[in-house]
DNA sequence: CGCATCCCCTGCCTGC
DNA sequence: TGCAGGCAGGGGATGC
């Protein structure tokens, strides 16, 4: 499922149910998802209560008054719902223990307040993690963590800088969650195209020959910066298994240009190019080779 | 260092 | 209808 737009989303309405609550039971029902759960999960997490909800890169932070902070990533599958009705509440239970529907609900977190958060991930590529608050910086998950794409340290000088002695693709340039964190193959897909960027150009184009930013900086960098943004107010993108934490469904997916558009009409003004797909590092690409140089 | 490839696991869609 | 194959929003390991 999740990419930045998608795990804000979700960050956003976990808070709203966890934030200030505190965890009356965390039910573990496995003890690996793609990573081994940390030593005594469920106990280190038991009785404390939630500070903050925030979003780092893919992941979401959940500070608690203890001394571990719960990491989350979601993987490509992996989803929050939120259970409200008082019926379905048997303690230290599963509702599809008790009503048979649904597998791989793989953790549950109990909450003063009446609700429970129930973590399903079919594919199992998601994981959590407990760490110290003082460390999360320069904790394993974040250490090679580029800037935030929506935050200060992502400008044109940046994308010159980090850009300038990379031979590789622009596409995977902009995958790689070094250079900057949280964009996946959607995003980057949709910004090139907005940026009027080939995602086959060589990442130390963008610079000048000095090192320096371009104009193809900036553009690159107002064009992602659109991008989430929009996706963002859009509650994300809706494919297959992905909705919010509340069940509702994001709807950016609406508005893509030319992700899984392959054959469609280039929507550029004036261009008569049409989306290609192409693959590149065993990934699905879409752009438009007309308009995209 | 950069890049391609494979893999983790499951579900869904397509085409035969 | 059934089944095999391809594909999927992430990311880590490996080998060239």
């Amino acid at each position: 499922m999740p990419e930045l737009p998608e795990v804000e989303t979700v960050c956003r309405g976990l808070a709203k149910v966890m934030e200030g609550h505190r965890l009356l039971a965390v039910v573990q029902r496995r003890a690996d998802l793609r990573f081994p759960f940390p030593d005594r999960f469920a106990e280190r997490l038991t009785g404390r209560r939630i500070i903050q909800l925030r979003r780092r890169a893919k992941f979401i932070i959940a500070e608690t008054d203890g001394p571990d902070c719960l990491m989350l990533h979601l993987g490509m599958s992996g989803r929050f719902t939120i259970q409200t009705e008082a019926a379905a509440h048997v303690p230290g239970q599963f509702v599809h223990d008790v009503g048979g529907i649904s597998a791989h609900d793989h953790v549950a977190f109990d909450l003063t307040g009446g609700c429970r958060v129930v973590y399903n991930d079919p594919r199992r590529f998601g994981y959590m993690d407990l760490v110290p608050l003082a460390s999360i910086e320069t904790s394993k998950h974040f250490a090679h963590l580029g800037p935030e794409p929506l935050g200060p340290g992502f400008d044109a000088a940046h994308i010159a800088a980090t850009a300038a002695s990379r031979r590789q693709d622009l596409k995977a340039f902009l995958l790689d969650q070094r250079n900057v964190a949280g964009l996946g193959n959607i995003y980057v897909c949709e910004a090139l195209f907005r940026a009027g960027l080939s995602p086959r150009r060589q990442a130390a184009t963008l610079a000048d020959r000095n090192g320096r930013p371009t104009l193809r900086c900036a553009r690159l960098v107002a064009a992602i910066r659109s991008v989430l943004d929009e996706a963002i107010a859009a509650g994300g993108s809706s494919l297959r298994d992905y909705a919010r934490a509340d069940g509702s469904l994001g709807y950016f997916q609406h508005a893509f240009a030319v992700y899984d558009r392959a054959g469609a009409p280039c929507s550029t003004p004036g261009c008569t190019g049409i989306v290609r797909r192409i693959v590149q590092s065993a990934r699905s690409t879409f752009h438009c080779p007309r308009c995209q140089r």
